[in-house]
DNA sequence: TCAGAATGTTACTGGTTAGTAACAAACGTA
DNA sequence: TACGTTTGTTACTAACCAGTAACATTCTGA
């Protein structure tokens, strides 16, 4: 018989690892759906490295959205480079980059509404989380109408905000397949352009 | 001591005071956060009675969307009803109704979205009875995009349709205080007329 | 009045969950 | 080496959950 060493995973390695794991399986199924057994055997670890790192699934819910604000943002500054102090392009690239990701079959919308629904209570931790990320988009958006000259910027963010959140919703019921989704950077380029200016 | 007799309800109220029960709290925490002893506590039942209605929970979830089904085309009749053989009003009287449930603070959001989110898997059951209405729904759009005589009718209908989504979502985030949620009956108006005829 | 059906009540099963205690093995460092 | 710390492992608790069995009570209709 073998005696095996035991792996030992450092404790920020475990850290990440569990996060990881986290992640995809709160993402893709939801997390109430997903208890902490599942993380603890899709991290490849043991319980009780994921209970050393974060006090409660509480905790690593919170680490989680903290996460993938994290990427967000990464992401939307991606989008933004593509077209520096072209505030039309950029809005338009924006939605273009959403509209490609929504048509990956691992997409599963936006973690943000998806935790809001899961988690009704408004005064959750994570529900402040949402509405400040919330709030951020919608400035970044006004920014930019603001910067085109629109008319009614407000207006024309808010509109923006609704249409990017269509994009989530309908992602989760048409997948794929979506037509909506295929349409909205053109149906954004044409909003932009036929708002009227000051 | 007084030896009160037993309430009885019989089969078909009891079925009602379930669904009714079920209703609510699906609706507000979520399914997946509702047990079926909470049901039965709000319902003020038997937990025998629930089981001797409804094969299972799974059962009652599908009652319950069928129902949410029902009730929001009888409102959306009722939207339609208001302007006859108008779809440019037809269409505005139906974000301005959204927009008003939206604001009220037992609003929780679209249910054939939030159950969406809430069993990812694509094939079960209530899914398909979302896909179903949601194209239901987009068809209704169409149907008055065409009417209108818009150019491009299905850009307009699926435009109609992440509005309304959208609009879904930020009920969440936003609460009865949403500016964007206030807007979207003046957004539709001027989306509605600022759309190319052909 | 009596028999069968419908409903109420209690208590239970087997499974799952979040979280913990206690100890064993490996590591790092003095 | 030796000791304290970190990590792995096992086994457990207490609560919750969907669903059921068995029996008690009430109703209905012949």
């Amino acid at each position: 018989m073998t005696t095996s060493k035991r792996t030992r995973v450092p404790r920020a390695k475990a850290q990440e690892i569990i996060l990881n794991a986290a992640e995809e399986l709160f993402y893709q199924e939801g997390i109430h759906a997903v208890s902490v057994d599942a993380i603890v055997e899709r991290a490849g670890l043991n319980k009780m490295s994921v209970y050393r790192q974060f006090s409660s699934k509480s905790d690593l819910i919170l680490a989680y959205m903290q996460k993938k604000q994290t990427v967000f943002w990464q992401e939307w500054e991606q989008s933004m480079a593509k077209h520096p102090d072209q505030p039309r392009e950029q809005l338009i690239q924006f939605f273009a980059d959403l509209a490609a990701k929504a048509s990956s079959p691992e997409f599963r919308g936006c973690c943000f509404i998806n935790v809001s629904i899961e988690f009704p209570d408004t005064a959750h931790p994570v529900r402040e989380l949402v509405c400040t990320h919330q709030k951020r988009i919608s400035d970044a958006f006004l920014e930019r109408t603001t910067a085109l000259g629109a008319a009614n910027p407000c207006e024309l963010a808010y509109t923006l905000m609704l249409l990017m959140e269509g994009t989530y919703a309908d992602s989760q019921t048409y997948g794929t397949d979506s037509a909506a989704i295929r349409m909205v950077p053109t149906i954004v380029e044409k909003l932009l352009d036929a708002s009227p200016r000051e």
